[in-house]
DNA sequence: CGTCAATGGTTGAGCACGTCAAATATCTAG
DNA sequence: CTAGATATTTGACGTGCTCAACCATTGACG
């Protein structure tokens, strides 16, 4: 019983719009598991290596003066701190502390590891999937 | 050159909340462009027939006297009414104007034709991503 | 009937988020 | 050295969200 739309390309939005909301809600879930908020929680998941907060700013699409909020927040809690940077003065990069990556990769795990839209679909499904959805993530890229 | 990742999961989770986030952009920028908040837009998009407030806050998932908030917002632009429920009046059912419609049509047609994701796919790619997104949104559902 | 718990909605407090404009500090080009 | 660009912070303001308190209405039950 394959549904007869004309739209193929409405009904993907539609799913991905679907898909989106609930992703937000496992953030949010995962991020007050650990005390943290969902912007505190995307800012430590994009944290890799010591990062200017200009470019934070420029990862997560918002003002650079939301950034300083958030992470004079999670500095509060000590899973960040401000480093400087050895050839320009003016930037000040974040980093995680021990803590900050500890609990960074333990909202990761629950991410990862939680999500029950997987239970859905075998090995090659996933895989299957992960190639599609590669390709499409490529295309909102800068 | 597939990549030789361990756990496709952990790519197709990853890959979500990539997709996730450039989603919320979209959400946000067709939102803009109607002179909505992303909220706001959400709410008109689940808006098919009159739907008590309760509903609106079970829907999307957040306290009832947030919902308050955001209908007076719409209801200021005379995009949405008050109505009320012919055999509870407690109730009180939220049914979008003509105007509100119009809104609402063009936020979601924006939304549709102006997603760059689906570029990559062509029409069977887009088939087969629809079917396999619509095992997995099954999954979140209540 | 009359009471009372449950339900739907609103209000107000309080914090987080997000933008913008203005200020400060530092860099870089000329 | 000076002028303009860049990185960050601050403050004002509106929105989003939750929680607790409140009012109106409903429905069940003695």
């Amino acid at each position: 019983m394959t549904p007869l739309r004309r739209d193929v390309s409405t009904d993907v939005v539609h799913l991905l719009l679907e898909v989106t909301f609930a992703q937000r809600d496992r953030i949010e879930a995962a991020a007050r598991a650990h005390d943290l908020t969902a912007s505190g929680a995307l800012l430590l998941l994009h944290l890799e290596s010591p990062t200017p907060m200009s470019e934070l700013a420029r990862v997560l699409r918002c003002d650079a003066s939301n950034i300083t909020g958030i992470v004079d927040r999670l500095a509060a809690h000590d899973l960040v701190e401000r480093v400087e940077h050895p050839a320009d003065r003016r930037v000040r990069r974040v980093a995680l502390t021990s803590l900050g990556r500890r609990i960074r990769d333990a909202v990761d795990a629950e991410l990862v590891g939680s999500d029950p839209g997987l239970d859905a679909l075998n090995s090659d499904e996933r895989a299957q999937l992960r190639d599609l959805l590669a390709r499409v993530a490529t295309q909102y890229r800068p």
